[in-house]
DNA sequence: TATTGTTATACTCTATAACTATA
DNA sequence: TATAGTTATAGAGTATAACAATA
């Protein structure tokens, strides 16, 4: 029975993280796609849009338009690739990166709050947990849907 | 550091278990907002599509598109109120409620699943552990922003 | 000929406002 | 006058297709 109170749970968890989430970003003028951009921009340095848009798994044409918003607020800008007068660079700007950089900062602060109270053995237990949950979980869906693979890692921020 | 471990490790469950979800919906012509709607007509019967809209904290407007597309689909029914003809009650249907009770079943099946192989203490760990970080951060989500109450309960489907 | 990015267009999801029928 | 639902409209997010400039 304590199965379901767990998928139930994590379900639950999920939401109000996703909510969290979504309120701090919009209240930056973000959205998880731009701040997903961001991320890869700020681990990898500039890109061209291509790139970002295969990093992202989005259209070419969705990358114009995430850039574009992107620019429009301040957080990039796009500068001409070096070698190839078709391509663009896309760069943070100097919000960009400390914008990022807050995020990191806001996200280990987050992490700490959130196990706070908890012993030694129950933070490893859950990491474990979670950890076993996770692996089972894509070992099903992998089983399920051989053909799509589920290797995409997602931003943690 | 193992603070942000967790927190990274359920953000990337989350994800897959989000996916995983929308899938298995989109399978069946159905998304997040209109399971929802037949999740709770499952529960608590036919209602009227204006109690639909305070419950999933939606637009009567967007009701009217939800209910019409879960008819299309041959989820639901829309019946005369007995009471009131300017109210109509959203009602499942043969195959919308098998629908929901398959998908009972899978998610039990599901928890099960995911869980196999942890033993007793861990699994009862797990518990606690989503527990505790829901609480936290329903607790900091709620002094951060205190105007709106988070109270709001989301499926477990 | 292949590739980078953009213009043009369309589809899904959701909201606000105005309106109709009934209470 | 207030309420239940719908028509009309709009905005965000995302996709496909056709096209321009460059490789």
């Amino acid at each position: 029975m304590s199965a379901t109170q767990i998928l139930d749970g994590l379900i639950e968890l999920t939401n109000l993280l996703q909510a969290d989430q979504d309120r701090e970003l919009g209240a930056m003028g973000l959205n998880q796609t731009r701040t997903h951009a961001l991320w890869i921009l700020h681990h990898g340095g500039p890109v061209m849009q291509r790139d970002l848009a295969e990093a992202m798994q989005v259209t070419p044409r969705h990358i114009t338009t995430i850039v574009d918003e992107l620019i429009e607020s301040g957080f990039v800008l796009r500068v001409p690739h070096p070698a190839d007068r078709r391509a663009v660079l896309v760069s943070l700007t100097e919000k960009g990166t400390s914008a990022m950089e807050a995020m990191v900062v806001d996200h280990q602060k987050l992490a700490g709050d959130l196990v706070e109270g908890l012993s030694t053995e129950h933070l490893a237990a859950l990491q474990q947990g979670i950890a076993h949950v996770t692996t089972r979980l894509a070992a099903l869906m992998a089983a399920a849907h051989p053909e799509d693979d589920v290797t995409q890692a997602r931003d943690g921020s």
